[in-house]
RNA sequence: GGGCCAUUAGCUCAGCUGGUAGAGCAGCGGACUCUUAAUCCGUUUGUCAUAGGUUCGAAUCCUAUAUGGCCCA
């Protein structure tokens, strides 16, 4: 129970009115039934004249949020926001039975109200609502922000995300757009005959991908258990398993900073196709997005914090060797492949070169470094040393490098695919490999998973696979510049 | 982790070189039957983020902390 005193007056105001309300009897009735929604009745009958409105005689009961009011002394105007959108609402206090306007005027913006009314046009041309019977159907104790700024405070607006969707539509529309990503993927990769599975959040051993994971606790079988990092070694087991198409759009954790691109829970797509390798899978990633873009936002150019970028063209491809070079012309080819002039250019560059990092490692720090924000218009990167790969195919011409692929878009790393390594004992003993890096003390790097050895011992027929970030897809397809604006709640500290 | 900026009424914001804390919206009372940031008259609202310090006196200056934003690593 709270105190009334700590509270400010106006949510007191509005309790004492609850009160009373309570008073009557049925303060939180649940028997309103609706058959309208604001948008619909604007699409269907905001071309009509009055006078058709008026000879159809159209009635509807809507329900949804009072968002403004203006009150003359026998008729008002309001405001009814649902889940579509909005529409005016007319009140005449003799259109009403007895009493009730009187009523709706001690109501507050914010309420929930269900109306029954005829449709019609105002003198202004404003398709409205002419009510014929209003109730309250939940009283709203908390005032909401003004109505002309609304709610600005970026902090309110991640905390408070509730009060973010009532009062701004640019928020409504960046969750929609996402759900209808969400949607677009599952229907493009069922058409594809993949199939959706779950595999486990909580892993005995985190693995899949370089990253601290979060720890937690089970206490009847007192052991340790780790958030998933990446759900690529359960996906593959999936595929042995004869799934040979399977996707996964789910949450991963990782134990690293907050940053406008890193939230410690995001969103992955992942999905693994049998007989395919990472050439198909960039046609296919090439093919999603546009698909995505022309189905969600209806056409293929997207403008992102201020520069255009257009899907239909193919996306630039090169390796990450000839993009270091391109990015740092004073480096050549010869420099990267030997570890004493790859290392000091790595050591120029500001880099904290660890005795440990071979050249394969050293070329991607520097990529990382000096390439990776410039990639603006859609690039994949290919050519992954195998030394920063420890899941990816060899290539066939050189071992140095994996059969693997990010794609960059705006700067931002959007999506990583490769050929499977499904040779076994090399997947042994790149294990064996990341265990020595950790004992070593690189907390990223890879555990040893002798039962994901056991699965690809039985054989993981070839395969590619793929991650695809959700949140920062998100971000580029609803112009938003924080990861936080795609995130419903994304992750605060602690409210002071 | 480092740098810069912000935090004042429910919301959006003023508040000058330190001198009794303000506006608009919202609220409350009144007028008003086509308004839409409705209008008109009247009126209420504060842990100035928190804790210290300087000062006769601090929203204002200093220090620390908290939270958030932006940039960098």
């Amino acid at each position: 129970m709270q105190d009334l005193a700590d509270e400010n007056k106006l949510i007191a105001q509005r309790r004492e009115k609850l009160q009373e309300l309570r008073g009557t009897g049925g303060a939180f009735p649940n028997d309103f039934r609706r058959d309208a929604l604001a948008q619909v009745l604007h699409r269907q009958h905001g071309q009509e004249d009055g006078e058709t409105l008026q000879e159809k005689s159209i009635t509807v009961k809507l329900a949804g949020r009072l968002m403004s009011r203006r009150l003359m002394g026998k008729a008002s105007f309001a405001h009814l926001q649902d889940m579509s959108g909005r529409i005016q609402l007319f009140l005449q206090r003799d259109g009403l039975p007895e009493g009730v306007y009187e009523q709706f005027k001690a109501w507050d913006v914010g309420d929930v109200v269900g109306v029954e009314g005829v449709l019609f046009k105002t003198r202004t041309g404003e398709l409205s609502v002419k009510v014929s019977r209003i109730r309250l159907l939940t009283k709203s104790l908390r005032p909401l922000p003004e109505k002309f700024h609304g709610l600005t405070d970026q902090e309110m607006r991640y905390r408070q995300r509730y009060v973010d969707l009532i009062m701004n539509e640019e928020t409504r529309r960046v969750f929609r757009v996402r759900s209808a990503m969400i949607e677009f993927i599952r229907r493009f990769l069922r058409e594809r005959d993949f199939i959706e599975v779950e595999t486990p959040m909580m892993h005995a051993i985190p693995g899949g991908a370089r990253a601290k994971p979060f720890i937690t606790h089970h206490n009847a079988l007192d052991m340790e258990l780790y958030l998933r990092i990446a759900p690529e070694l359960y996906l593959k087991r999936l595929v042995v398993g004869g799934f040979e198409k399977v996707f996964e759009i789910n949450r991963s954790f990782r134990n690293e900073g907050l940053s406008t691109k890193h939230n410690p829970e995001f969103t992955m797509l992942e999905f693994y196709q049998a007989y395919a390798d990472y050439s198909d899978l960039m046609d296919l990633t090439e093919t999603l997005l546009r698909g995505m873009a022309q189905a969600v936002l209806g056409m293929t150019k997207i403008e992102y914090q201020g520069k255009a970028y257009d899907l239909s063209r193919p996306f630039r491809r090169m390796t990450q060797r000839e993009a270091v070079l391109q990015f740092n012309p004073g480096l050549t080819s010869a420099a990267l492949t030997s570890l004493d002039t790859a290392r000091q250019a790595a050591v120029e560059l500001g880099i904290a070169v660890d005795d440990s990092f071979g050249p394969g490692k050293l070329q991607n720090e520097i990529f990382e470094k000096t390439v990776e924000q410039s990639l603006e218009e859609p690039t994949f990167i290919t050519g992954f040393p195998t030394e920063v790969s420890p899941l990816a195919r060899c290539n066939d011409e050189n071992p140095l490098v994996t059969d693997r692929f990010e794609l960059f878009v705006a700067g931002k790393e959007l999506a990583n695919g490769f050929s499977e390594l499904n040779d076994a004992e090399e997947q042994a003993e790149r294990f064996r490999a990341q265990a020595e890096e950790k004992e070593a003390g690189d907390e990223e790097a890879m555990h040893y998973d002798a039962d994901f050895i056991r699965a690809l011992e039985y054989g993981l027929p070839p395969t590619a696979g793929e991650g695809i970030g959700i949140d920062r897809l998100a971000m580029f397809f609803t112009d938003s510049p924080s990861i936080r604006d795609v995130i419903l709640f994304p992750h605060m500290r602690k409210e002071s």
